[in-house]
DNA sequence: TAAAACCTGTGACCAACTCACAGGTCAAAG
DNA sequence: CTTTGACCTGTGAGTTGGTCACAGGTTTTA
């Protein structure tokens, strides 16, 4: 298989196999005559599987250490449930980030609505975000020293 | 003020500070003799809002263009009312995708508990990652040609 | 045989910083 | 007066996972 023949047979844009290729998760074989990349189904199947992994939140180098392990004849199982427990402490950690930006983001709309739009004066700038405080900030010491 | 005393007086990096004096947002003038960066307290009121800004989820660019629009004199809220309406939409459908990677995750680790790990034979990888099917993509279709 | 579609490698771009480096400046201490 | 350490300068690279552009070579199709 040519690059763009893997590519849409597993569903991404050229240049992420030529990508991949580079990362080292595909090992395409050259053609002497014109120097093009092979793919054959082996490669295939690792990018398939590199992009299931990603969508499960792995990221390219622990696919890569995925793999090299599979290579290697060692079960690269037990290195999956690792780093995917841990991932999705991230991934839950992400969104209670997320969730209190979208708190904070909530409760300033709602604060604004009462607020005129003041025109700069040389003092403010905007008060809608200048007088805003965030509530996960400690607001009681001052951080200049 | 000089670089890190501004920093220190807004809570950030003197890094920052500098890459903020590059992108435009602080307009610092220059000491002639020694060519250092000279901060006054415009400056320090304009870093401390885009800090703000930057927690409240706004990017360099719009934070520039709020800046830009006060130096002319025009008021910016209204558009940071629009801006940021905008800007909350997104952060939910983060959250929003960010929840579905997570039930994905979570129904995948589920689902490996009663699976083996398996030794790689040459036609698997991880059976954990290749025999889960992603509930959000169409399985029915192939996606070969 | 000529055009269209594909291949190659290299390098830039995205966001918002952070860090490293090499060299210049300044304040206080010895 | 000199040294030391803290600070300043600009530039460039690194982060993440691709995507796009470009210039030139190859293959396929009409």
């Amino acid at each position: 298989m040519k690059v763009k023949e893997i590519a849409t047979a597993a569903g991404v844009n050229p240049d992420t196999v030529r990508f991949y290729t580079r990362e080292g998760l595909l090992r395409p074989v050259r053609n002497p005559d014109n120097n093009y990349q092979l793919y054959d189904a082996e490669d295939l199947r690792r990018l398939r599987f590199a992009r299931k992994a990603r969508q499960l939140g792995f990221s390219l180098p622990e696919i890569r250490q995925i793999l090299e392990q599979a290579d290697d004849h060692h079960s690269p199982c037990p290195m999956v449930r690792d780093v995917f427990t841990q991932r999705l402490a991230e991934v839950e950690r992400e969104i209670a980030e997320l969730q209190l930006l979208r708190k904070r983001m909530v409760s300033a709309l709602s604060a604004w609505q009462e607020m005129p739009d003041g025109t700069p004066d040389g003092h403010t700038i905007c008060r809608l975000i200048e007088h805003w405080d965030d509530p996960s900030a400690g607001s009681c010491c001052g951080s200049s020293e």
